[in-house]
DNA sequence: TAAGCTATAGCGCAATGCATAGTAGCTAGT
DNA sequence: ACTAGCTACTATGCATTGCGCTATAGCTTA
């Protein structure tokens, strides 16, 4: 994959993260499901849980640990309040910075 | 300043360059002006000459050194024609990420 | 000669995406 | 019982980038 990809993807997966997880708890394998869904965001285990541990270790998210009908126990993640406040803030930033790519870019086509 | 702004202007960044390029040649103050009218782009000189920097060395712009009348001389910057299919490329993905960003965030405000 | 603006450049750090590899629980087939 | 295959999570290490900080040099004005 060309460089420039990860370099575009990053704090925007953790952004999408928080946007699932702002419908209800999710466990990490169920997470990596649904952000594949979109085109332009594949993605692996080694992307998905360094970023749940991070953001459970900054108090974001918070784990409940549930046996599975299939396999090892899930662990269910869900936003705390000051997930919720973070998610508020980055996706203030979001619209700003989105602004911004397309008003250099206006009236161009890919 | 926050750490996850700068991760999510990751990329960003070189693809508002890049968009500032297309619309002719610039030297490194002014797009540090251009880039800096959009808000949430605020920009510092240590971002901007690394990426134009890096840049040349792909062969993705070409320079042209030009006297200034207010000054030491300027470095103008213009995309070559592998750069205009870089981002080509980039605004193919942006696209792509911008539509997975907003499908995991519909009907929120910020 | 000193200040102040313009214009460019280099060093070093922190943070993140991701490739690679490994561990462990559960089910089904032979 | 053994193997294969799926689910779910973990660990290591690298490359890249934004950016704070600092330095340099040309030009004008006082």
């Amino acid at each position: 994959m060309r460089s420039w990809v990860a370099q575009m993807r990053k704090g925007l997966i953790e952004l999408c993260v928080l946007g699932v997880l702002r419908d209800g708890e999710a466990y990490g394998y169920q997470l990596l499901q649904r952000l594949g869904e979109a085109d332009g965001l594949s993605i692996s285990e080694s992307t998905v849980y360094p970023i749940l541990a991070r953001l459970a270790e900054d108090g974001m998210i918070k784990v409940r640990v549930a046996p599975s009908p299939t396999g090892p126990p899930r662990r269910y993640y869900r936003l705390t309040t000051l997930g919720q406040d973070r998610l508020k803030e980055m996706l203030t930033y979001w619209k700003d910075i989105r602004l911004a790519v397309e008003k250099f870019h206006k009236g161009e086509q890919a």
